[in-house]
RNA sequence: GGGAGCAUAGCUCAGCUGGUUUAGAGCAUCUGCCUUACAAGCAGAGGGUCCGCGGUUCGAACCCGUGUGCUCCCA
């Protein structure tokens, strides 16, 4: 006999155990064999990130699905990997030269940086993996990628030529999403647009005709005009003012000129009906070097472009005054200087949509900027196939198609380099005069120039600089599925072949742009195959409030501090309990309560069942009394794991675990144990002993997959296992192997004989409450019904349920009893009280007049003769059996009250 | 401003192609039990104008229209 059991389930001393046994027996490592693969490229977290809850939901629904897959059949592969994300951890870097070093970027070269940077990410890169494990994810760790390991950065490298060779990236100056704080170039989908409470200043700008004269005499309206501005420090910048042609009051100003204020640039006039009349007063200034649309209008009409802005932020030189001051700090001044001058006219309070930089929140600035840019229009074409041809399907599809239609219809041309270190270098070399060879070595980019230009004259030799620009982390991570199996740099490998495409993509709905879409992109454009079947959106973590999770607020929980708190188990049950797919789900410690619960009572039925296993009885007396319970379980269980199949075809994951937490808990235990449960000091049927280890090892079984620790232990407890035999990776027969397959055949009698039994142990228990007999006060009951062989079958347990020493069939009502009435049945309950028939009589009128009032509607419908002549056959037949069995219940019930 | 989604018990949600009951579950609440697996438990109970209005239909929580409120995405 082994160790006495723990009171409760301690999940701290099993599960790295588990996880050790896991790991030591390769359970989780997979190569290619000749089963069907079941594949899950992991979502790489940020490698100097931790995991939160939105994660925690992530990791758990995938390694459900998983294990789910492992135990029916097939060759399960999920890889484990890490972001670098270029951005956040070159902040972070930076961040922390600065404050535990006293080193400042500048300072340091290129490597030095690196190098910095990799000792830290080697220092801090572990945690998520640390976590990954202990929420006991079943990843094959040999398959770890991360997206900067040589063979990515290759493959980023090859990705880039090759899209340059083909003409699909290009390099120019174009409006781009500037970040002063980390002083890089962002893509559109890395700007957060938030609203916020501005201001609109009204500022006069001169008018003059075209001598640079004024036009009026004094104050005169034509003197100037109002124009209203959100943003004043860019006034410097302006090169034009604008206003619609059809504006009446404007009309004045054809041939004149515009003073800018601050600068006194003299600018032109230009009409066009972009400007809404109705805004601010009709009139507006163009800055086309710090507006996407003022730029847009400066192509048109062939403005100059002045750029008063340097790349942290501050004023430019071109800006003449204030030069070097903040932006935000500029503001403030020209505001001071402009009412000083008399130049302001009000203020006006203003909501108004500002950009944010996704990863260091500071406002982005439009800015004209040569950078490296990606076509998107063919590659958005195919993605957009992959999806309306049902090669990629969506979960929940209704939610997400259109968006990503209409992102796919109206992408633009992404923004591909960033101005940092980390990452991948932009593989483009200029000569001296800045001619550009791209190619995936210099040695290669040397050959180039040399085939332009033949051997370079005298003893120069040749100088070829790199680009200084990394390529955007998205860039990389678009070719995670492929690359993870070495797909770019070793096409046609077996790994590629056997695991390419995967099976399901599990992801947060937040980065389906910038992940998803981009990740179909390059998949139709390499392999010519979506990266995978099934994409399923999980909802956004939000704590009970429905607020984010942020930092800031201080209310997202430490993974590893819960899982100390409740255990893994429990953790993955509170998160997956109540996130039904696509759906934001509030997330509060409670529900990992509730799964600590469960681990308990699991745990508790394990000490219950082990208690039996010295007390079993080999003499066939005990079989028959037993058997009802058996085989009704039998059925149940099998009821049971059609219905979960079903759910998780449909990637219904949070109701496969209710519908699996309600069979252990209400069925197995609430239900079956206590059928079977033997007498004080009896003992209980080898039989039943040997069917209830059998179906509770098949109940853990079915619950592995989202709570692995607890469901190994148990299934080891009770019995002995040959080595080898783990739930990890145990094979299911019912569980289908990737085909549909046969229902079991189920005894529907069973089920309605238990569903009954169920419900006179539940009226008969409900009775006794009510006429507050004790709960140990033994009854003697009567049954007049037309049934008697089923009470025959169900007696012992009906009787040990409800506390009766018997049980007597009885043709007529037998007097000074408590009558239940349970369907056609008439129960009648012998107790020592005195009964109470008003109480009773109550009882009964209230049944009495829902079943009456039940029957009315009913009757209703089958008096409609359109009903009859429109509705099928087989709901008709419902409905008149509906009628028949209320009437029946109506009769037994107004028996019963004659005779109180 | 454009688009999408949601609204069912105190809370979180199920409710599939309209008909299985005048709507279900979990949590919370109330009542009674320390019954030798479990008080982190057991046995019961109560609780709903299915957001308002209109329509289609023999029949609507479900389909259509409209109003209101909330959420998300895009500009």
């Amino acid at each position: 006999m082994s160790t006495p059991l723990s009171k409760n389930f301690e999940p701290q001393s099993v599960e790295s155990i588990w996880y050790q046994h896991w790991m030591d027996k390769g359970y989780f490592n997979s190569t290619p064999d000749e089963r069907k693969p079941f594949t899950i490229v992991i979502p790489p977290p940020n490698v100097t990130g931790v995991l939160h809850m939105g994660h925690t939901l992530n990791e758990t629904v995938q390694d459900v699905l998983v294990r789910k897959a492992r135990m029916s059949g097939f060759n399960a592969c999920w890889v484990p990997g890490s972001d670098h994300a270029s951005i956040a951890t070159e902040a972070k870097v930076v961040q922390f030269l600065e404050k535990e070093k006293g080193i400042s970027k500048q300072q340091l070269s290129r490597d030095t940086f690196l190098k910095h940077a990799f000792e830290w990410k080697e220092k801090y890169g572990g945690i998520i993996y640390h976590q990954i494990k202990k929420l006991g994810c079943s990843v094959d760790w040999s398959r770890t990628t991360f997206t900067m390991d040589d063979h990515y950065y290759e493959a980023v490298i090859k990705v880039f030529v090759d899209l340059y060779n083909k003409g699909m990236i290009y390099r120019g100056a174009r409006m781009i999403n500037w970040d002063p704080q980390a002083k890089t170039a962002l893509s559109d989908e890395e700007v957060e647009y938030k609203t916020i409470q501005g201001k609109l200043y009204y500022v006069k700008y001169k008018v003059v005709d075209e001598s640079g004269q004024t036009t009026g005499e004094g104050n005169t309206d034509n003197d100037y005009i109002v124009i209203a501005t959100q943003r004043p420090e860019t006034i410097m910048g302006d090169t034009a003012i604008c206003v619609n042609p059809n504006d009446a009051r404007y009309a004045f100003l054809k041939g004149k000129k515009i003073i800018v204020p601050l600068v006194n640039r003299e600018v032109p006039v230009i009409f066009d009906e972009y400007v809404d009349p109705a805004f601010g007063t009709g009139a507006l200034k163009v800055t086309p070097a710090h507006d996407i649309n003022d730029y847009n209008l400066g192509l048109k009409h062939n403005l100059p472009i002045v750029d008063t802005l340097n790349d942290d932020g501050t004023l430019s030189t071109a800006a003449k005054v204030f030069v070097g001051i903040d932006r935000f700090e500029a503001r403030k001044k020209i505001i001071e200087k402009l009412a000083a001058e008399g130049s302001l006219i009000k203020e006006e309070v203003y909501e108004t949509r500002l950009g944010f930089s996704q990863r260091t929140n500071a406002v982005v600035e439009p800015r004209i900027s040569t950078q490296w840019f990606l076509k998107m229009k063919n590659l958005a074409g195919k993605a957009l196939e992959a999806v309306a041809s049902g090669e990629v399907k969506i979960h929940p599809e209704e939610r997400f198609i259109a968006t990503y239609k209409y992102w796919l219809e109206n992408v633009k041309d992404w923004c591909i380099s960033r101005q940092l270190w980390w990452g991948q270098r932009i593989p483009a070399w200029y000569d001296e005069k800045g001619n550009l060879f791209v190619a995936e070595t210099k040695e290669e980019a040397v050959h180039q120039w040399l085939m332009v230009n033949g051997q370079p004259g005298g003893n120069n030799s040749l100088q070829l600089t790199q680009d200084e620009d990394v390529l955007d982390t998205w860039f990389s991570s678009w070719l995670w599925p492929m690359e993870v199996f070495n797909g770019i740099t070793k096409p046609g490998n077996p790994d590629i072949n056997y695991y390419y495409p995967t099976s399901v993509l599990v992801t947060g709905q937040d980065i389906i742009f910038f992940w998803v879409a981009r990740m179909i992109m390059a998949g139709m454009e390499y392999k010519n195959v979506a990266p995978f079947k099934d994409v399923y959106f999980t909802g956004m973590v939000r704590d009970k409030q429905g607020r984010k999770m942020s930092k800031s607020l201080g209310n997202s929980p430490d993974l590893l501090e819960l899982i100390d708190r409740f255990g893994a188990d429990a953790v993955r049950f509170g998160i997956l309990i109540s996130a039904p797919a696509g759906n934001d789900l509030l997330f509060d410690d409670s529900s990992c309560d509730q799964g600590r619960s469960f681990n308990n009572k699991l745990w508790n039925a394990l000490k219950l069942v082990k208690m039996w296993e010295e007390r079993q009885d080999t003499s066939a007396s005990q079989i028959h009394t037993k058997n009802f319970a058996v085989q009704w379980f039998e059925n149940r269980l099998k009821e049971v794991k059609t219905q979960v199949e079903d759910q998780y075809q449909n990637f219904k994951l949070s109701e496969a675990l209710k519908t699996i937490y309600s069979l252990i808990w209400d069925d197995f235990c609430s239900w079956y144990l206590e059928w079977v449960k033997p007498a004080f000091e009896q003992n209980i049927s080898h039989e039943v002993y040997t069917k209830t280890i059998g179906f509770f090892s098949e109940l853990v079984a079915l619950l592995h997959p989202f709570m692995p620790f607890i469901t190994e232990e148990i299934y080891h407890q009770l019995k002995d296992r040959k080595d080898g035999d783990d739930l990890a990776v145990l094979q299911l027969e019912s569980f289908n192997k990737g085909q549909t397959q046969a229902t079991p055949s189920i005894d529907i009698d069973s089920l309605v004989l238990g569903a009954q039994l169920k419900e006179v142990i539940t009226s008969l228990r409900d009775a006794r409450n009510k006429n507050q007999i004790k709960p140990k006060e033994i009854i003697q009951l009567y049954v007049q019904t037309q049934n008697k062989t089923a009470y025959k079958t169900i007696e012992p347990l009906l009787l040990k349920q409800v506390n009766a020493a018997t049980l007597a069939i009885t043709e007529d009502a037998v007097p000074n009893t408590i009558t239940v009435v349970v369907g056609k049945d008439k129960f009648y309950i012998e107790a020592e009280k005195k009964v109470d028939t008003a109480a009773q009589r109550n009882q009964l009128e209230k049944d009495l007049e829902h079943l009456k009032g039940f029957l009315i509607s009913v009757e209703k419908k089958l008096g409609n003769e359109r009903f009859i002549q429109n509705a099928k056959a087989e709901v008709i037949a419902l409905e008149q059996k509906k009628k028949k069995d209320a009437e029946e219940k109506i009769k037994t019930i107004e028996e019963s009250l004659a005779l109180l």
